[in-house]
DNA sequence: GACTGTGAAAAGTTTCACAGCT
DNA sequence: AGCTGTGAAACTTTTCACAGTC
């Protein structure tokens, strides 16, 4: 991240900030909307609406692109369509693997958005001999010897991580190892990779915790002064029970740390 | 959003920054695993090693909350785990409903983060008749008819929403009618509520879209003038083609607009 | 001496409002 | 007349750096 890598030859005029960036995805979901129902043009103020933003952040956002739109007409859908696809970088597909086939990296392999085009499931790998060769969303899991074979065989650079908590900093490693440098982790763990990987998170627990804090206070919204269930003397006794609660959380699968089989499936 | 709902009673000296909350789960989580380790305290650096921020940061956000530090030692791991447990509204458990139990309404149903306590899964919620009675992670899968009466029944007011895009917003509708003011949404959909519900989302191909952009930049370091694969006139067609990769993203299910029972578990 | 808590500066992001093109 | 593109203002978040406390 601190990286002085902004070396930029000053053709264009580059560097998108993060949150646009991060946006980009979601115009790219609306235009694609209006693009299959052969809509030609749309106005900043419409796309936004679709995109749950507002119209002045959006134009913002698409005057760092270029100047795509045309004035008193709007943005031409299947234009910006393809500059905002070639921004992202979705011109060329991304062979991905994913690692850990539990239950959660078994949805993501059947997920629509990784088994379509722009990205493509190239490998499916989990520790567990007993997954080796059963198909899942098609394609056959390897096993993790294989991975580095994997990785370079198909010219791999992003890699998914769906494993527990306590095996995703070595398997990431190895995916660095192995020439990766890209990361999309589902482990609730936080993964230390050199200078030039990306990493990006993807958190459960993290996600309802907020919930749970704005929830709360919807809920207290009179009872200001004092909480009513908290018992004052022993609370940090009862605290530590609450935070267990949480912390449990931090393992994608109840038990298991190593790689091996997951308690998960029923059976 | 654009609520105006600021009425604060200026009992203390409440109004957290929203990042500070978004980070307040990755404390718990590393202040949990100090607990576990029966770590007596610890100080703003090493903790802020532990959670991937650093040190000058995490001391901002703690002052949102209180004092909770000793100048010269540190912070009281247990003390504090308590005072964030209660921050994030931890300290009582949160009934929640999962609507839409195909591969990754399952994976989450399975998920440590839900099963466990803090937050309760009372109830999966499956508009396929055929998914009725069905035991997923232990707990009997309930038709959609009704999802009024298990909300009002439970109290739930979070509701996590797994359906296929094309059936959330109907969906987020009648969890928001019975009652629910959290939501957090994995349809990669935008959803529309009312003032006073909070939706929070999670997007798959969002994440993957973004580490495209950065890979992306990674390998066009020199190759910066001209994309080598773009065909420059008949690029708009090819585009479509690429942007329709990003949009089939739009269903969490590849095909079935049912919540058809997942390919998931493997028996 | 070690480490927290916090003002103040810097950086990043959003919103406003309007000039400028079609 | 309608709508984009963008400077400038407002707001949020991060970082710095050091006074204050143990």
């Amino acid at each position: 991240m601190a990286t002085g890598r902004t070396h930029r030859p000053a053709t264009r005029s580059r560097g998108i900030p993060e949150a646009t960036v991060a946006r980009l995805p979601l115009y790219l979901r609306a235009l694609t909307a209006l693009s299959e129902r052969s809509v030609p043009t749309v106005s900043s103020e419409e796309l936004a609406a679709a995109a749950g933003v507002n119209s002045a952040k959006l134009r913002k956002d698409f005057s760092y692109l270029g100047s795509y739109g045309t004035r008193g007409v709007g943005y031409d859908v299947e234009y910006l369509v393809y500059q905002i696809s070639r921004e992202l970088g979705l011109t060329q597909d991304w062979p991905v693997v994913i690692v850990g086939i539990g239950n959660l990296g078994a949805a993501l392999a059947n997920y629509g958005g990784f088994a379509s085009r722009g990205f493509r499931v190239a490998a499916l790998i989990d520790a567990d001999p007993a997954m080796t060769g059963k198909p899942v969303a098609g394609i056959p899991v390897q096993h993790a010897d294989a991975l580095e074979d994997i990785v370079r065989d198909n010219g791999v650079s992003i890699g998914v991580i769906a494993t527990p908590a306590g095996a995703a900093q070595q398997v990431c490693d190895r995916l660095v190892g192995a020439g990766v440098t890209s990361i999309l982790n589902f482990a609730p763990t936080m993964l230390t990779v050199p200078d030039g990987v990306d990493v990006r998170k993807v958190d459960l627990s993290i996600e309802l915790q907020i919930l749970a804090f704005h929830e709360q206070r919807k809920a207290g919204e009179d009872a200001a002064a004092d909480d009513d269930a908290a018992p004052a003397p022993a609370a940090v006794k009862g605290a530590a029970a609450a935070a267990a609660a949480a912390a449990a959380m931090d393992e994608a699968d109840p038990k298991g740390t190593d790689g091996e089989a997951p308690a998960v499936m029923p059976a």
